[in-house]
DNA sequence: CCATAGGGCACCGATTCGGTCCCATTTCGT
DNA sequence: ACGAAATGGGACCGAATCGGTGCCCTATGG
C-alpha cells in the first residue's frame, strides 16, 4: 500500500507539536500525548524513536522531555517517514540489492520506477516541519470563529 | 510503509509488457507470465484485477488473452496503482472520511499531508505506461553491450 | 466436443501493524 | 539521601494485510 504507518501519522502530528512551541523549552510525553490525543505509551514509544533517529533531543530525569535536535526549517516530513519506517523506497529493488530483481529482462521498472521513486522522494523533502508548524496556525485561526 | 505491494510491482511490469506489444494482438497469461518470470497463477490473479478494473480488455476461450483496453500514452502509473490497491492516500484521514481524525486542535496533518499527497498523487500520475515502454526499450538498448 | 484460456473466489502461512506493559536508568526536588 | 517524575529499551500479543496457490466455473476456437 502506497500510505504511510499510523504511527509514522502521529510522528508528524507530535513532531508539529514540538515545532510549535519554544525551541528551547522541552516537553513531556505526558503532555504532549494529551495535546495529540493519543494514548500515552503510543507518544511514548513515537517520541522515544524520533529521539533515537536523532530528530528529538530528550531531557531525561524528572521535568525532562523532548525539543527538536535541529531548526523547524531543516527537518522535513521525509526525515520523520524515514525515521519511523526506514529508507523511502516505492519497491524492493527502486533502492535495496537488486539480488530478488532482474524480473524481465532490462527490468521496465529499474528506470522508471526509480524516477517515480525520486519524485515522491523529491516532495516529501520539500516540505519543512516549519511549514507544518505555520500551516497549523493559519488553520487555527482559520477555525477560530466555527469551532469556538 | 509508503511501499507498493508486489502485486502493484508486478502489475506494472506486466502492464509495460502488453504495452511493448502490438495493441491488436492478445497475450495469454501464460505468455505474459513466462516473460515477467512470475509464476502463472499470480501473473493471472494480476491480469484478472487489471481486467475487472477496466485497465485491460480480456478475451476468453481459446486463443484467448489480454491486450491494452486504452492507449500505452493514456494510463498513466497512478491508474495501475489504483487499480491494484485503490485509492491513493498516505493517511486515512488525508483522503477518506475525516470521522477518526482530529487528532489535535484543527489538526496539523489535515492542511500539509494533504499537499504532499497531492504531490506525490500528481508525480505518479504524470508518469505514462508509454514512456515505461519506451524506457524500456531504451535500457534494452543501452545495456546490450554490457551484458552481452 | 474437447483443449485452451480467462473469471471468480476461497484459502493459508508469513509478515507487518497497532498498541500495551514492564522494568531499568536518569534527574529534579525536598 | 530519598522518592517522584520522566525517558530508554524491549518484549509481547491480537489483528490486519500480504504473497501466493488452487479449485471450479464459463467462454470459445478448432
Ligand atoms: S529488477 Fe526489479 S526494479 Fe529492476
Ligand atoms: S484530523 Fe487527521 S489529518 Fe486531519
Amino acid at each position: 500500500m502506497i500510505r504511510l504507518t499510523k504511527q509514522t501519522d502521529y510522528a508528524l502530528v507530535l513532531m508539529t507539536l514540538i515545532a510549535a512551541s519554544e525551541p528551547s523549552e522541552v516537553q513531556s510525553a505526558t503532555e504532549l500525548a494529551e495535546r495529540a490525543r493519543l494514548p500515552l505509551p503510543m507518544a511514548g514509544k513515537i517520541l522515544k524513536l524520533l529521539g533515537r533517529e536523532g530528530l528529538l533531543v530528550s531531557q531525561r530525569g524528572a521535568a525532562g522531555g523532548y525539543r527538536l535536535a535541529q531548526g523547524a526549517s531543516e527537518t522535513t516530513v521525509a526525515d520523520i517517514i524515514r525515521a519511523m519506517e526506514g529508507p523511502i523506497a516505492l519497491t524492493d529493488c527502486s533502492s535495496d540489492s537488486g539480488a530478488v530483481c532482474s524480473l524481465e529482462e532490462s527490468c521496465p521498472t529499474c528506470s522508471t520506477l526509480r524516477r517515480v521513486n525520486r519524485a515522491v522522494n523529491d516532495a516529501l523533502e520539500a516540505i519543512t516541519l516549519a511549514e507544518m508548524a505555520g500551516a497549523k496556525h493559519e488553520a487555527r485561526e482559520a477555525l477560530s470563529e466555527p469551532i469556538a
